[in-house]
DNA sequence: AACTTTGTTCTACGTTCTGTAGAACTTGTC
DNA sequence: GACAAGTTCTACAGAACGTAGAACAAAGTT
């Protein structure tokens, strides 16, 4: 999977808060806010920027509209999930890498683990 | 974590395979078998990169001998465990990809990861 | 100590990716 | 068909990376 430049995940991030569609210039001005800034970017930047996520397969949008109205492809958290998926496709020894990783998350996230794997084996 | 690039990698992957320390001219001869081509790189290019690696904190090297010895910092799965870590510590919903994640490994690391959360509790 | 060899660091360049945005083009409207 | 709003094209600067020659350092040889 393309990894994605600071805009480009703040785009993301802002498109995964929400499943309504949103244009390129509700994009910008919220986007806006929340650097520290506050200088908003040129709205071609934003169409730029999108488009590039768009190719990336990131982001889908809706042409049939005037403002184009974009929105996520997939979910944050299957992002994240493929994310993951792919980190450990990478490893050799995915047992050992899990074993670390279970040794260093927090017993609140050792329990859900465990209670997703139970639930799971009642498929 | 910083990233890593195509050559960095391949270079990373063979020092991870074993803890004794190789020099440059080693890895440049191994690594030219891996590559399709063949063709070997020249041994200035390894130093360069060895030297990135070294800045980005993955490599270190005995600089007391002559041809410097390089070695990994941290094992594959330490790395492996890291950016799982780094994966999910972006993720603002961690249950829900872990979710998405467990119910996507095969059943036999299910059973991996129930043991490791066993073992984990047993502490 | 000067010379030679072997090894390392410096400098550099082409490529790709990303942020950034103006110029040029398109489309729907009056 | 002119205008306004919106989108795509083109462009450029900065960073990261692959690549390697030039310059410099170290260590043994005579």
């Amino acid at each position: 999977m393309a990894t994605l430049g600071d805009l480009e995940r703040s785009i993301m991030e802002r498109l995964w808060q929400s499943d309504a569609p949103v244009s390129a210039a509700e994009l910008r001005d919220e986007l806006a806010h929340k650097t520290s800034a506050g200088k908003d970017l040129a709205l071609t930047t934003m169409l730029t920027v999108l488009s590039r996520l768009e190719r990336k397969g990131f982001v889908d949008r809706d042409r049939k509209v005037r403002p184009h109205l974009y929105y996520a492809v997939t979910s944050r958290a299957d992002h994240t999930a493929e994310l993951l998926q792919q980190v450990l496709g990478a490893e050799p020894d995915r047992a050992a890498a899990l074993a670390r990783f279970v040794g260093q998350v927090s017993p609140q996230e050792a329990d859900t683990l465990r209670r997703l794997l139970d639930q799971r084996a009642a498929d």
